[in-house]
RNA sequence: GCCCUCAUCGUCUAGUGGCCUAGGACGCCGCCCUUUCAAGGCGGUAGCACGGGUUCGAAUCCCGUUGGGGGUACCA
């Protein structure tokens, strides 16, 4: 068994483009087989070296691995396709030798004026006009200065395979033009050299994109022609996988937010939980559950499980599935993952203090289980590597103070000036003491103005374990502060 | 146009002829718990696109219709 992933260096990760990843390594883990990892760098004028650097930089984020191919090597390299023009040459010169390719001179305007001449529509495509040119007709196109494509002879015959995902599918002879596998210029071209990578890299099983469904039909005729020179033994198995769509019924296009892994990286998921999401896109593990670890999901993935029809990227369930990660995860893990996005908000230093990080671990758990994301981190844990007097109230929470906010943290005040232990027990006994039974204000509200003065929010970790960590000086100066900026009762 | 393909709650899905008066999850709506927000608990809302067959029996098989998607490049 021997898969591959192939991505094209275009543009930023697509999610996508991810799952078709996540599903390729999860088919090799779980059968034991190879995962080859090539690169088809075969269009210049789209393929950066920018994006090919953050396709390495997001599978290895997501932990998936490959056993041969970029950067580990195996006996099939080069894995970058740009650096195969001896390879490509060579068969090309062999399919050449062999009849299988032609060259073919016509321009696009001449096949469309063909067409139109004899009444037919353009949208035919390829009319095989040059399948069968005479060397005089040769000669005289040479002598024009024009530089052929070439073009592979496709049987007229019937092609037909069993997707591993969707079961038999039949293409009909002549419904698909002689394509072009070589440009004008000499540069092979995908239509070539995908099919020929696989079967030089012996790939059994290609899983990928239905966007590719319609095209298998000319690659089985280019593998005929492969084994026909000895270059291939057959052609793999298929499977196409179904599309994530966006909002509507429109593929999650590159330009749409929602397809940039890096972006959801920096919202604040964490690998186990968007691999969980992902694979839950066309894929599920069992009847009653949704959330598993990707050793579950090698362990039970199967390509032929996978679904047809296309799913949708829904933003609140992914954020879902993270946030039961998030809760999952070890506290010490759960709060080392927290730093960078505390860094990245200014919240810590680069170099945090063993104070900071002393403070950050009493705090961690006490919002793993309010969070969706790890980029809310920042706010959630903002205030306690604030200076008291550069604490932000936000609006918002200040919005929400009732006229009884200055009676409350006066009574918060006088309950806690004098008060002998600073932790979370002796906290809340004095606080219900003085403002729940003293002021006769339900606990909903009785703590709200607090809460306020200490965290500058409405929403924060729970109040009395909060003040323990930021202790008794700053948390009486922010009670101070907050009831200097109030009106008085 | 032609070729290929898809079709179960709003969304992701379970379902491969009887276990389906269709199960789970997210969302949404209630209630409980409660130091806010979450989490957790309990309950609710909502679906087999349509029409024909086949069969004792169909969400499941077949045909058609409708609707959606993709392809039809010297992109991948």
């Amino acid at each position: 068994m021997r898969v591959r992933f192939c991505p094209s260096p275009t543009g930023t990760p697509h999610v996508g483009l991810i799952r078709t990843a996540l599903f390729n390594w999860a088919y090799a883990r779980h059968t034991g087989g190879k995962l080859v990892f090539r690169i088809e760098d075969t269009d210049a004028a789209r393929d950066s070296e920018e994006s090919y650097g953050q396709i390495l930089e997001a599978l290895r984020w997501l932990g998936l691995d490959w056993d041969e191919g970029i950067d580990v090597g195996g006996p099939d390299g080069p894995y970058r396709q740009s650096g195969r023009r001896e390879v490509y040459a060579d068969v090309i010169a062999r399919l050449v030798a062999a009849g299988h390719l032609y060259e073919s001179y016509s321009t696009a305007e001449e096949i469309d004026a063909r067409h139109r001449e004899a009444g037919r529509s353009t949208a035919l495509g390829y009319d095989g006009f040059d399948r069968d040119l005479t060397p005089e007709q040769v000669a005289a196109f040479r002598s024009e200065g024009r530089r052929p494509t070439l073009r592979l002879r496709v049987p007229a015959k019937d092609y037909s395979f069993d997707d591993l995902v969707r079961g038999r599918i039949e293409f009909k002879a002549g419904s698909f033009p002689d394509p072009v596998l070589v440009r004008a210029n000499g540069e092979p071209l995908y239509t070539l050299v995908n099919p020929v990578d696989d079967a030089l890299m012996r790939i059994t099983h290609v899983l990928r994109g239905e966007d590719l469904l319609s095209s298998t039909a000319r690659q089985l005729a280019l593998y005929d022609a492969l084994v026909d020179i000895g270059a291939a033994h057959g052609a793999p198995r298929f499977g196409h996988l179904p599309y994530v769509m966006g909002e509507g019924n429109k593929k999650l296009s590159k330009r749409d937010p929602e397809s940039n892994l890096f972006l959801h990286r920096d919202r604040g998921f964490v690998p186990e939980g968007l691999l969980n999401y992902l694979a839950l896109l066309g894929w599920s593990i069992a009847e009653d559950r949704d959330v598993f670890s990707v050793e579950e999901l090698v362990a039970a993935f199967d390509v032929a499980d996978v679904n047809a029809s296309p799913a949708r990227f829904d933003q609140a369930k992914a954020e879902a599935i993270n946030a039961t990660h998030l809760r999952l995860l070890a506290p010490e893990d759960f709060r080392q993952r927290l730093v960078p996005y505390l860094q990245a908000a200014g919240v810590l230093p680069a170099e945090p203090t063993a104070a900071q990080l002393e403070r950050l671990a009493a705090a961690a758990p006490l919002v793993q289980e309010r969070m969706t994301l790890l980029g809310q981190a920042p706010g959630m844990l903002g205030f306690l590597f604030a200076a008291d007097g550069d604490l932000v109230l936000e609006p918002e929470a200040l919005a929400a103070l009732r006229p009884e906010a200055a009676d409350v943290l006066d009574a918060g005040l006088a309950a806690l000036e004098g008060l002998g232990e600073w932790t979370t027990p002796a906290l809340e006994a004095a606080l219900r003491a003085a403002v729940v039974e003293g002021l006769g204000i339900k606990p909903k509200f009785a703590f709200g103005p607090l809460r306020t003065a200490v965290t500058g929010r409405r929403v924060s970790p729970p109040l009395f374990e909060s003040m323990e960590i930021l202790g008794r000086d700053s948390s009486l100066a922010r009670l101070r502060r907050l009831r200097a900026e109030l009106p008085a009762a």
